[in-house]
DNA sequence: AATGGAAATTTTAAGCTTGAAATTGTTTTG
DNA sequence: CAAAACAATTTCAAGCTTAAAATTTCCATT
């Protein structure tokens, strides 16, 4: 008996190993999430859902389309139709009729809306920038590059290819 | 003229840094995630929820008292009701009355709700393994240790301490 | 034993999320 | 040009999520 039965083959070993991994990461990634949805809601009386769509039309000031809104933050169409109709309610956000095509509509930020966004993104990247206080830019850099090694789908899933 | 501005202090530009790896940790978290989702669903017709909740009763084979579920998956009381309200009605899970209080119930799985399980969790297990295979042991070791530089409360708002 | 506070859970209201169906408008093509 | 295919958006049904209110039960102090 040279090879006695042991308790997890090598990569048994490494399949738990990166399944504790992932319960780290999104733990970490929840985390930082769930604070970020508390300060918003508790400090600005808003959603990270309302900030992501108000992150994507700031970076677009002549605004986006529903359908280009959806596919840039990776949600359902159905999803933005309710986020900025809510940021419509509040005269943050507005829609504006597509010239050559009356099927389509382009979602805005107001003057309103943009002024909030500054001052929510403000405090956004310092709430950030004080949980990751403990990287320095070396961490920082190897993270970055840890990360570019995970692939979240196989390419039978990776039909909707979203070229920047 | 010694120091003509700069684009960007140091101090910005590590904070400009932490927000890019922050939002790419996101990426990476939420597309794993929905991937995990979709095969979920797409394959088992459930959800990560409902995986969430049998997970934590898998592991506590006499059953979690509703309280100790929702402290577990750090979601609200009110969420974990309506999963297991659902997850009972398909046989998987059941309520117990607690002896000594009739305020607590406690919930299980059911014998179909362990078996399951077990088919769920060993392809999930999976999944993740291929997912993040370009991890090596040394990769995984580092990212781990990385995340833990990461610190997503400060000390005012972790007041809800879960000790394990 | 009564009372009042604390605890366990459910209910409720509001918003987020999805996939699928429905609407409305555009384009292709027979 | 009519019809069919296609595209942009909204609506819908179902489930997830939370915080806050409501219920029920327990327990400590009188």
């Amino acid at each position: 008996m040279s090879s006695a039965k042991p308790e997890t083959l090598p990569a048994e070993a490494s399949s738990k190993a990166r399944l504790r991994l992932w319960l780290k990461l999104l733990k970490t990634s929840g985390s930082i999430e769930a604070a970020l949805r508390r300060r918003l809601r508790d400090r600005h009386n808003t959603t990270l859902p309302r900030f992501d769509v108000m992150s994507a039309l700031s970076r677009n000031p002549d605004g986006l389309k529903m359908s280009q809104l959806s596919q840039f933050l990776r949600v359902s169409n159905g999803n933005v139709t309710g986020i900025v109709d809510r940021l419509t309610e509040d005269g943050l956000a507005l829609r504006v009729a597509v010239p050559g095509d009356r099927r389509a509509q382009v979602a805005r930020l107001t003057p309103a809306g943009e002024a909030e966004f500054a001052r929510l993104a403000s405090e956004h990247e310092a709430w950030i920038n004080e949980m990751m206080a403990g990287l320095g830019a070396d961490d920082i850099h190897e993270m970055s590059a840890l990360l570019d090694h995970i692939q979240p789908a196989t390419s039978s899933e990776t039909s909707k290819d979203t070229p920047t």
